[in-house]
DNA sequence: GCCGTTTTCGGCCCGACTGTTTTCAGTCG
């Protein structure tokens, strides 16, 4: 086990401890102090193994002389003897139960232990028999059965280029009916999927023309500064009306993260003020500090303004306290896209028209990355149809001037860890990229064998995609991800953050520590359409997330400092 | 369970909405 795996590992055990706590009616600050501890581990930047043989735990911030003892009798022996002492307290289903909206600790435990529900399964049952009415009430018993239906049918979290799109569709109807929003939530932060969406709203008309809204299903909840709604889409969208004064504190508080605002409120507490969704104001007096725009509420607590994506509690409230926050990458920073297909392989169009559409975009340079032969799925090149494309990108080449088609390719890495074609044919290319499609349920050893073997060739210079996951279908591969990014430090070569909406890979995580481990990152669309291209914007976002400054990529070079990297 | 430039005890983020407990507990974000 490696890294910030074993960090992942201890918050996990935290947060199980946290929530059986929590269905055994411990006392909920402790429960708090659990999901804390849990929540800054999970975040830590160093390796917790490393603070423990150090025997420091207790010098993280939330872990104390209690969680303290219980990590270290994880890292001992694996196992948390207060996580099973607890679970025995807690009868059977109450942590399953729990997981149905609308079902908290209390209600789980009583529907558990007095009406001997186990399960959710059993919990559906008996609200269809309607044994369970007596138990939570009429009104409970009906939304509790429309709850459980949607969680069979696994309605689940939304990918982000989803949301994005509705919350266009939404906003463009508000726009027709001269009503601003603003979306908030995860979505603003650009998370890589989206549960619930977020909006905000000044203007008193909005709740009215909000449940008038064409796909709305059903109105959950109306309230005279929130409403909530299910689209026929199944999706949750919440609106708060605030009043134009509160913007900006209103915006940091539904932007969250939870864990970013619980942080901001205890800085104004120790400044002897209070912070809500309306405004930070004086404790005592009660008089308003500031309210309006997130920069004036951020600046009274002596932060610089912390873009959404950073949010987190991952460090960005000390980086802005000390003026240390990065200046994120953007969009336009971009002069190119080093991975798209065409028609010669899997792709949708000409390389003309993809050409075109990059160069419109403001590009400088664009890399075709058709798929090599041995994915014959993907009507992968042969070396004698890559002699033909190279051709026909010359002449394009000379048509677009000064704008640089690059000869590129997305080589296959064998199951041996090989690619498809002879090291001398890879010198015809500008920039050579790998990934793994194929094989992928080799062990993770195996899987990250082929990763590190693939960067220590001499021809390859970025890895596409590393974890190869899809968002939703797949988990990414296990790999020694430390290893694989040192591996990618050792040789100079560079890792991709695949802007396709259901890879985003690698994530922001990982990302955050192939920068901090000085390794080149580079953010690519893999269009397989014009319009594709602007999927770049995700990860962008996943960019943003990982901390990066323009200088972290590569495709934010010029052309001729872009080669230098491309040996 | 954690924490401390008012505190080693007594707080802990804060408010909206729902239901049926007619004054507030439970749940959520």
């Amino acid at each position: 086990m490696v890294g910030e795996v074993k960090n992942h590992d201890v918050a996990e055990q935290l947060d199980k401890l946290a929530q059986l706590a929590e269905a055994a009616g411990e006392d909920r600050f402790k429960v708090i102090a659990y999901r804390r501890g849990a929540t800054t581990i999970r975040n830590l930047e160093e390796d917790i193994e490393e603070i423990w043989k150090q025997g420091k735990l207790t010098e993280i911030k939330y872990v104390g002389e209690g969680i303290a003892k219980k990590v270290d009798e994880f890292l001992r022996t694996g196992r948390m003897g207060a996580l099973e002492r607890m679970g025995e307290r807690v009868p059977t289903g109450v942590p399953e139960l729990m997981k149905v909206p609308g079902i908290g600790p209390k209600t789980a435990y009583k529907l558990a232990k007095d009406y001997h529900i186990k399960s959710i399964a059993d919990l559906r049952a008996g609200l269809a028999s309607g044994s369970l009415t007596e138990a939570v009430g009429q009104v409970m018993a009906t939304k509790l059965a429309e709850e459980v239906q949607k969680l069979k049918e696994g309605s689940s979290r939304m990918l982000l280029v989803e949301a994005f799109h509705l919350v266009a569709q939404i906003v463009a109807y508000f726009e027709e009916k001269r009503i601003e929003v603003d979306p908030a939530g995860s979505l603003r932060r650009g998370c890589s999927t989206v549960g619930d969406i977020d909006l905000l709203a000044t203007d008193e008309k909005a709740a009215e023309a909000f449940v008038s809204f064409p796909g709305v299903d059903r109105v959950i909840e109306r309230g005279p500064t929130r409403v909530s709604v299910f689209l026929a889409t199944g999706t949750q969208v919440d609106l708060r009306i605030v009043k134009k004064d509160e913007l900006g504190c209103a915006l940091i508080y539904f932007t969250g993260s939870k864990q970013h605002n619980i942080e901001l409120r205890s800085i104004a507490i120790d400044r002897g003020w209070k912070l809500n969704e309306y405004a930070l104001v004086d404790a005592k007096s009660g008089k308003v500090v500031a309210s309006k725009t997130e920069e004036h509420v951020y600046g009274k607590l002596g932060l610089d303004f912390i873009p959404p994506e950073l949010r987190e509690a991952r460090g960005e409230i000390e980086a802005a306290r000390d003026g240390k926050l990065p200046k994120l990458v953007t969009v336009d920073d971009l002069r190119g896209d080093l991975q798209m297909h065409s028609t010669w392989s899997d792709g949708n169009a000409e390389l003309e028209e993809m050409a075109r559409a990059a160069k419109k975009r403001g590009y400088e340079y664009i890399a075709f990355t058709d798929h090599s032969v041995s994915v014959g799925i993907a009507n992968g090149l042969s070396a004698e149809r890559f002699r033909k494309q190279w051709k026909a990108i010359d002449a394009l080449n000379q048509k677009l001037k000064p704008f640089k088609i690059l000869k590129s390719v997305e080589a296959e890495v064998r199951s041996d860890g090989s690619l498809d074609y002879e090291p001398s044919f890879f010198e015809n290319f500008d920039v050579v990229g790998a990934s793994i499609h194929q094989s992928y349920k080799q062990s993770p050893e195996k899987l990250t064998e082929r990763a590190v073997k693939a960067l220590e060739h001499p021809a390859v210079d970025i890895l596409f995609h590393p974890t190869n996951r899809i968002i939703g279908r797949r988990e990414g591969h296990a790999l020694d991800l430390p290893r694989v990014i040192r591996t990618a430090k050792e040789n100079g070569k560079m890792l991709e953050i695949d802007g396709s909406p259901n890879r985003l890979d690698l994530d922001e995580i990982w990302a955050r520590r192939a920068m901090q481990e000085g390794v080149k990152l580079v953010v690519d669309s893999d269009a397989h359409s014009p319009g594709e291209l602007e999927n770049v914007q995700f990860g962008v976002a996943r960019a943003r997330r990982a901390w990066l400054e323009p200088r972290h990529l590569a495709n934010t070079l010029p052309l001729r400092d872009l080669m230098k990297l491309c040996t």
